[in-house]
DNA sequence: CTACCGAACTGCGATAGCAC
DNA sequence: GTGCTATCGCAGTTCGGTAG
């Protein structure tokens, strides 16, 4: 203990001291003088005392904390007898020199600028006082750790509501002024509600589709090629489909398609090769997918040495393999806590389908039934075997598992049905968005025949090859 | 005594400006 | 372009005064 004590308002308060520091004096603020521009204005760095207010704040609040995560005895008052070595702690003055903006800051640390708030230098005062090796990967505070203040905030379990003021023994802010007496209402009395603030308007995205993007799509559609088009987005809401389906008492009664939400979608590409086995005993539109050993003639057959790609295209003179692409997307399933990974034949539109009148019956019926059997204290468990029912489960093996199956399943799908309706409210196809293109016509074949009439035939496929749709 | 009001206080994200 | 700093602004909380 020092022979002279800071000043506290707490009889008996039990002293924290730093053993180390990452301070340093010579870069603490210098404009600690204040200076009253021509407006009227102030903008310096008050340096604050130990004793006052805003500095017993933090010294009590950040030595609480420290007492608790170092495992302190409970008790004692704790608090830091001074900052570390070579902070301080000062008043930034700033605005009308009558009524100046005071923000509070921590100065001196050599890593970090400054410290807004006690919860900004707590876990930094908890580095000081725990790690001797000074190595500022260990410490969790928002600027070492560059994390946001509010997950700092979150992870170590910080106060997170503004403490009152412990008493002051020197305050920052003079006393207030008494007010004067509101005037008395003389009836009748007539208030004028304010207009309600305008709603900030929401900024949408800045840009609706990538060159890039916009480039494959018109590629695809100028070639007739639609079959790697992604047709759901990033957070898209969707019927998956599932497999196995939860078998119900009838085939139409069958849960086949679980709401979800788009997580992620990636891009599958394979290379595939035009068997030479399949082409030439018969015309196969069918291709495999490309290994060394489909690669080889018949003369590399024999001696077992397979070509690369790039010698089997200059040999052949053109490529023997092609590149089939597809999606594969992992939905969040709704109501549960499990993920689904599906290919684009097992997604579809959230408005190109909804449960049949037999299966929301029997869904209904089973719910009811459930929630008549279920103790209003065991609801709350209940919920909990929801959150983890997996759809795409193996059934019971038991007799009439099946059935067992679909009654776990009625109370996540009925929560899923009920999230989808309400998100579907805020679902959008797309963005406005123009899309035109031009389709060069194919080279007509000969025509063995001028003189017969050449009817063309209508195909409602190519009512999407107008060379300018709005999608 | 209680409800209400509004100023003061507090914490922290957002952002402009600057240096590299 | 990126990262840092200084500053601003907003939202939530606290607290003292007043009306009923």
């Amino acid at each position: 203990m020092l022979a002279i004590q800071p000043k506290f308002p707490d009889s008996n308060p039990t002293w924290l001291e730093f053993p180390r520091t990452d301070g340093d004096a010579s870069i603490l603020p210098t404009n600690t003088q204040k200076i009253v521009d021509h407006d009227g204005h102030v903008n310096f760095m008050r340096p604050v005392g130990l004793d006052e207010s805003t500095s017993i704040n933090w010294r009590v609040g950040v030595a609480t904390q420290l007492a608790k995560r170092m495992n302190l005895p409970e008790g004692p008052k704790y608090v830091l007898k001074t900052f570390p070595e070579g902070y301080h702690m000062y008043d930034h003055n700033k605005g009308p020199q009558s009524a100046p903006r005071h923000d509070p800051y921590l100065c001196g640390s050599v890593n970090v600028n400054r410290f807004r708030s006690v919860n900004e230098f707590i876990p930094h005062a908890l580095w000081l006082m725990q790690d001797a090796t000074m190595d500022r990967h260990n410490c969790e505070c928002k600027y070492c750790a560059k994390q946001p203040q509010r997950a700092v905030t979150a992870a170590l379990g910080l106060p997170g509501q503004r403490s009152p003021s412990v008493i002051t023994s020197a305050p920052t802010r003079g006393p207030r002024p008494p007010r004067e007496p509101r005037p008395r209402l003389t009836k009748p009395y007539a208030a004028v509600r304010p207009a309600p603030k305008p709603v900030k308007a929401l900024t949408g995205p800045q840009q609706f589709l990538t060159p890039e993007r916009n480039g494959d799509i018109m590629y695809a559609l100028a070639h007739g090629d639609d079959r790697a088009s992604r047709w759901f987005r990033k957070g898209e809401l969707v019927w998956c489909a599932l497999a196995p389906a939860i078998r119900g008492r009838t085939a139409e009664e069958d849960i086949i398609f679980w709401p979800g939400l788009v997580e992620e979608v990636h891009l599958k590409t394979q290379r595939c090769h035009e068997c030479p086995r399949m082409a030439s005993a018969k015309r196969c539109s069918r291709f495999v997918v490309c290994t060394r050993k489909h690669m080889m003639t018949a003369d590399e057959t024999r001696h077992r040495r397979p070509s690369t790609p790039r010698q089997h295209l200059r040999r052949k003179g053109r490529t023997s393999w092609k590149v089939r692409q597809w999606n594969v997307y992992k939905m969040k399933l709704l109501a549960v806590t499990h993920n689904y990974i599906v290919t684009d034949e097992q997604v579809v539109p959230y408005l190109a389908y909804a449960p049949s009148g037999q299966l929301l019956h029997a869904v209904t019926e089973v719910f009811t039934q459930i929630m008549s059997e279920i103790p209003i204290e065991e609801m709350d468990d209940n919920i909990q075997k929801v959150y983890t029912f997996d759809p795409l489960g193996p059934e019971d093996d038991m007799d009439g598992g099946f059935i067992l199956k679909f009654r776990q399943a009625v109370m996540p799908y009925t929560l899923a049905i009920e999230i989808a309706s309400n998100l579907a409210s805020y679902w959008l196809p797309t963005d406005d968005w123009n899309c035109k293109f031009t389709i060069t016509p194919p080279p007509l074949p000969p025509q063995p025949n001028r003189n017969r009439n050449c009817r063309r035939r209508h195909n409602p496929n190519n009512l999407n090859r107008h060379p300018c749709i709005r999608l």
